[in-house]
DNA sequence: AGTAGATATGTTATAACATATCAATACTGA
DNA sequence: TCAGTATTGATATGTTATAACATATCTACT
């Protein structure tokens, strides 16, 4: 998985190998991965971009089950509390983790205003700047939220 | 100004050098500051921390008017859209913009998420990284929400 | 002054997002 | 197996934000 979230990729093997990964670190941190939280993960890693809780609720019912909003909000709240997805802040939605390799990390998104499209990257050096001014006024930084709206290339070109 | 907002300092000048300051750069860029706006800018001010749309229609309605949500919208939209305010996405909350020499600018802001204090830093040099790293992949940045959450120092002190 | 166009406000209703609470069930380790 | 903990089911409610439409106010021009 080389490429970013911008271009085509492997989707299927993107699904199935963020998967297996979740399952994986799940079985060695003792965490469960019920079949409610794999479902939620698995719809996030098939849209493969933010959806909301409620967008959430509508596929889970769509498939036949009584979904209440605390059914999706708790399944969030476990893939989010342990990497396996991110709250985009700014959309006030829900994106599968597209660098599970890396563990615990201060993710930046780039949030297309037009198609909504999110894109994740890494970098955590690009914030090293600001954590350490944090440090210098005696604040102590334990998340991060760093959200860039703007155009994704697609939607540059399709209407310039 | 030369203090942080973690810090004491003069409130009463800081409200009114902000006040004239807005009121200078609405009549100089043709703006119009109206009573509805120029009074949530005062309320946000005050209050110097984040408030809710809903808080700032309690203050109103307390002070005899008959204060609708849109309202309130209305007003944070025009504050925030002219760099008086920013919107706080962690806690969908606004706060009175505390750099407004500044004008245009991506704000960064520390959040306490035991007193919900903010802080706003000016540093957009911090985010050159990722503004660069988006330019790389064809991502046309035109809005930033840097916040960091964490405990302020008066807290980390409290509950140490 | 009089009027047209643009901007701002008043008002009602509702959409969209999120959590509290409590009972029932399932998993885990002694 | 039993007790304790974690998860799920279900109902209700809280919180944040916008749609829609009517009215008022301001601005520029005649």
């Amino acid at each position: 998985m080389s490429q970013n979230q911008f271009h085509d990729h492997d989707h299927q093997g993107c699904i199935a190998s963020a998967l297996a990964a979740a399952e994986a670190r799940c079985a060695t941190e003792g965490l469960r991965l019920t079949a409610q939280r794999k479902r939620v993960l698995e719809i996030l890693l098939e849209e493969h971009r933010a959806l909301g809780a409620y967008d959430i609720l509508a596929r889970l019912s769509a498939e036949g089950q009584n979904a209440q909003p605390p059914v999706a909000y708790r399944a969030l709240d476990f893939l989010v509390s342990h990497g396996f997805a991110h709250r985009i802040e700014r959309l006030n939605a829900y994106i599968a983790c597209t660098l599970p390799d890396e563990g615990a990390h201060m993710p930046a998104f780039m949030i297309c205003r037009n198609c909504d499209m999110v894109a994740e990257t890494g970098g955590p050096e690009a914030e090293l700047g600001l954590v350490s001014e944090a440090k210098n006024l005696g604040f102590a930084v334990e998340r991060s939220s760093v959200e860039l709206e703007g155009l994704c290339p697609a939607c540059r070109e399709a209407r310039p």
